[in-house]
DNA sequence: ATATAAAGTAAGTAAATACTTACATTATGT
DNA sequence: ACATAATGTAAGTATTTACTTACTTTATAT
């Protein structure tokens, strides 16, 4: 026997780094010497760690998700008086999101649907990102929190929901994460639901 | 004299083919190779009529929306019993939406934020689709629409309205449509509302 | 007709870049 | 001690690709 295999520990201790570049500057633009750089490696290191360019680029979207998703974990474990988990989420995220480059990569990511592999990592995310949100959601209805006078949105902020909802609309198409159905309730009951917020 | 200038009657003319590439392969993926053989030409006469790749790219982009705000129009044109306008725009959305690739050269742009001229070119579509949406909203709301019991969304398509907002207010960010406060009301006060509507 | 500038052809080029190869060094279990 | 496999160094390579150059052909205004 000889010495023992580091690959994982490496490979967790290079993903930030690797993530952080792919944030940076998306996927195509990434290059293998500027990872190998920041990595402070040569490139046939990290061609030992992963087998192409590609699986160091999923490897960072998953790395990228937890990292939120651990963000927000610690946010909801925290207890505020008065406020459904969801609501501090959404508190949170408000004056916080975009911090850990989550979307940036997504942006990457959408450019490169055409690779199934690529896709595949995206709608997972997407789905457990749902799945979070939805969870989130139900705990607050349950939780019968009161119904504490809110702010009503502004028309051009409902304006730009719309806009978001289309456009999730879309993005759910491209990485086939709705079937068509499903798309078009989201699009034609939401989208009726905001506009009906914007009329009383 | 000589020959006339017909570069402005060429460009009209390739604008679509070289869009549609953009539309199939995205920014990077692109290559003046393959934009030179679907339009049939060679390289070196695509770059008479634009400067370079980007050029080529930002005339896609506007292309592509004027195409899309095109059909729109022509929607709204129709006229149609009991439905406002902005019920029609989503109605017909909701059945047809991403026909154009509008939104895969949206997200094509999206990996190039960190260019100036994309990025605006971006903003500028971004300010013109909310414009036009908030236009039918008004529309819709004073003509006084009236409250026909609609779909209740389901829990499940509400969750993902919600991550589209999510998905809105990162985009906004990183293409500076919105400042912090318009952001943080976009998520907010919105996400209030949806949160609202799934528990009554 | 013909001078002129546009339109087209064909080939090339310099740079970038994903990935490889060949070899030297180091740590570890026996 | 030492065989063995991991880790590290250095250089290279084949391909892709945005953009150019040099040249020929064609249409038009006078």
């Amino acid at each position: 026997m000889a010495r023992p295999d580091l690959s994982d520990e490496k490979r967790r201790q290079l993903i930030p780094v690797v993530a952080h570049v792919f944030v940076e500057f998306g996927y195509r633009r990434t290059t293998t010497a500027e990872l190998a750089k920041r990595c402070k490696v040569r490139e046939n290191i990290l061609y030992r760690l992963w087998p192409n360019k590609k699986a160091m680029f999923i490897a960072a979207i998953d790395y990228v998700y937890d990292l939120s998703m651990e963000k927000w974990r610690t946010i909801l474990d925290k207890k505020s008086k008065g406020k459904s988990a969801a609501e501090r989420v959404l508190d949170y995220e408000a004056r916080h999101h975009g911090e850990f480059g989550l979307y940036r990569i997504i942006f990457a990511g959408l450019s490169e649907t055409d690779d199934p592999q690529i896709r595949l990592s995206l709608k997972k995310m997407f789905a457990r990102f749902h799945g979070f949100v939805r969870s989130e959601m139900k705990a607050h209805a349950e939780g019968g929190s009161a119904k504490t006078g809110r702010t009503k949105p502004s028309d051009e902020v409902l304006a730009w929901a719309i806009v978001g909802l289309g456009t999730m609309a879309n993005i759910s198409r491209e990485i086939g994460l709705l079937n068509d159905t499903k798309r078009q309730r989201l699009i034609f009951d939401v989208g009726r639901a905001l506009l009906e917020e914007c009329m009383d």
